[in-house]
DNA sequence: TATTGTTATACTCTATAACTATA
DNA sequence: TATAGTTATAGAGTATAACAATA
């Protein structure tokens, strides 16, 4: 007998299923940050547009789209709907009048910094049943998946 | 200058965005476990189900969407599917003739243990970024956030 | 001919309300 | 009256196809 299984056993029972902890999760998240969220136009896709644009401005809508895993058509009604309340505005690119600029405003960073500190208040809630220190790791660990997961679908070479 | 942060910065990269990795995540999940499941009725609920009722069979289809966290209406369809199938039988309870009592048929079990073990490979991919310890780990916490999650959404004392 | 962005459409998942049959 | 289950419907989120403008 091992007392250590790297594999995790074939038949779980409910509680211990990934798929199942993996749902309460996300779900939960909704909730709470949907509340973070509700000030934003296009709720938490639309904060996600804006997160992307505080790092600076993308080569164009698609450019934009790829960064954030998006379909291209989402896009298109997240920035109607940013542009409508002056959070980002959206100008012919000279060089390129096919493209966009896409630009936060000023009144865009500053709703995003608020948003931002409340979004952090609800995942630190979500993530209570840990202690801060298991609670940055989990943090990490996500992000380091997320990342692998990420480049495998757009470049995965063999 | 503190070295450890045990509260996570105010402005973080969309990298370090703790919603942009949980997107992530579920998105490549979603791929990955839809291939595993897809021979389920219902797909990930359907095996959801399945993997509930291998525990034994519950009090009422309303128990078993309450443990599942699924809508009844949903349940109703779900079932449909996995009964249409002989996955699942479902007969009217002699106590109660409103309820239902659902069991799952030897063929359900069947597909089950094939299907459970396509999905344990899926994850194992999914968190192929991780080593095999941090894997475990990262599924311990995931569980543990998932329980605290679920009972507060049923029954928060305070 | 290929690409950016838009519109229209459809499909899945989810949530709500209204109904039936039992208790 | 309250509960178990069903049906119908509407709303998000997502993906596809077709289109206009530009390269």
């Amino acid at each position: 007998m091992s007392t250590a299984t790297p594999v995790p056993d074939a038949a779980p029972a409910l509680d211990a299923d990934f798929g199942w902890a993996l749902r309460a999760l996300t779900t939960a998240f909704r909730e709470r940050a949907g509340d973070a969220v509700s000030t934003v136009p296009g709720g938490p896709r639309g904060f996600l547009v804006l997160t992307a644009l505080r790092e600076g401005p993308p080569e164009s809508q698609l450019a934009l789209a790829r960064t954030l895993g998006f379909d291209k058509t989402v896009l298109t009604y997240l920035l109607d709907g940013l542009e409508e309340r002056a959070l980002v505005s959206r100008t012919p690119d000279p060089a390129d009048r096919r493209a966009r600029r896409i630009v936060v405003t000023p009144r865009g960073r500053r709703l995003l910094t608020t948003v931002q500190r409340r979004m952090t208040a609800a995942e630190c809630d979500l993530l209570s049943a840990l202690e801060p220190a298991e609670a940055q790791h989990f943090r990490a660990m996500l992000a380091r998946i997320a990342a692998t997961v990420r480049s495998d679908g757009i470049c995965d070479g063999s």
